[in-house]
DNA sequence: TGTACATCAGTGAACGCGCGTTCACTGATGTAC
DNA sequence: TGTACATCAGTGAACGCGCGTTCACTGATGTAC
């Protein structure tokens, strides 16, 4: 196989990135071998350097995607519920303790860990960017002028990232699934 | 050096659980290699095998040993606040938040990255009882005949952790913060 | 108590493996005339 | 439009490095007599 058309190498380049969102949302950056991104995108390593720089830039657009592609599935869910006076945070919040397919994992934890750690300022700040969207997205369905449940709403965002995180190294323990009932209620009784 | 006798091989061992513990905490399993861990023990990597098994052992140990840790600090946190008045679960919140060395970070964030991924039943285990003591910790500074206290207390822990992963891999990003403030916010109008 | 010997904690080098990255090469694509 | 040539996306093997683990060896410790 020889050289690709400019479009076909572009198709290409969002393959990849798309590839490797959704191994990093399964299994985390750590644990996913760029020869695997490519694979997964039908092609082979080698070629990888003609797309990215580096692991580390992969990472950070794939990040940027993932948050993208979380923040859509949020507007969906919180759209289409069946019931529209049902509570749309409720609706988000039932939507992320449902269990699901590894590669729709919440960017928020499968990327915090490779960041926790000695990461460079950019992919921090690709994590940022996105994870601070996806709050907004969170908070947007909370009553403009009311500082209160703004601040209520914030606590159950971060209840939702920590029980979530919980409940995975944990294995789902019986005190970790106590816990996401705990915030659900909250959600539920605001 | 020839052979040690059995009280130094078990002081040693305590030494390596100790140094393993400092190191898993500040900068995550997967970033702290086993002859590091030997080297900050004063010890060379060939006589770890006489003492754990494997990598996996140790991280095990020395998980339980970090939860040990923190629980003890928790207690003495809450117990030595100035003001006996004062809410208990305000003031370990007070605690979580304070930036302090990399070497006492929260084991739930510490572990959790190395488990939520394909690590074997045992290790959760070790995690999952960690953990859960140290929330039932937690749980125990609210009023034991009060279950809404204590549904309020869940959501402010699981909101602890989520708000400290938050804060770490965004790099302490103002949103962040912001999150930080909303639990401590929380914890106190209680 | 003294002596001969087996045990085994700790050493330091080497092995094996996975992974990020590099490189010479291929041949279709794009371009200049 | 056709032709000659440069470009460069993608290939597959190899390199280099770090890390978990193994191994032959050392010599102090523990034990049997």
């Amino acid at each position: 196989m020889g050289r690709s058309s400019a479009e076909q190498a572009s198709r290409n380049r969002i393959r990849i990135l798309e590839s490797a969102s959704r191994l990093f949302r399964a299994r985390g950056v750590e644990a996913v071998a760029v020869a695997e991104v490519m694979a997964e995108a039908g092609l082979t390593v080698g070629g990888f350097y003609r797309h990215f720089a580096s692991k580390e830039e992969l990472v950070r657009e794939a990040c940027a995607l993932s948050f993208a592609q979380a923040a859509a599935f949020w507007r969906g869910a919180a759209g289409g519920a069946e019931d529209p006076q049902e509570d749309r945070i409720l609706t988000i919040l039932r939507h992320y303790f449902r269990p699901r397919p590894g590669d729709r994992a919440c960017p928020l934890l499968a990327y915090a860990p490779h960041l926790s750690g000695e990461a460079e300022p950019p992919a921090r700040e690709a994590y940022g960017a996105g994870a601070g969207a996806l709050l907004a997205e969170f908070l947007a369905r909370t009553p403009e002028a009311d500082p209160e449940a703004r601040r209520e709403a914030q606590v159950i965002f971060a209840a939702m990232v920590g029980a979530q995180l919980l409940a995975r190294a944990s294995g789902g323990a019986d005190w970790a699934k106590e816990l996401q009932e705990a915030v659900a209620g909250a959600a539920a009784r605001r």
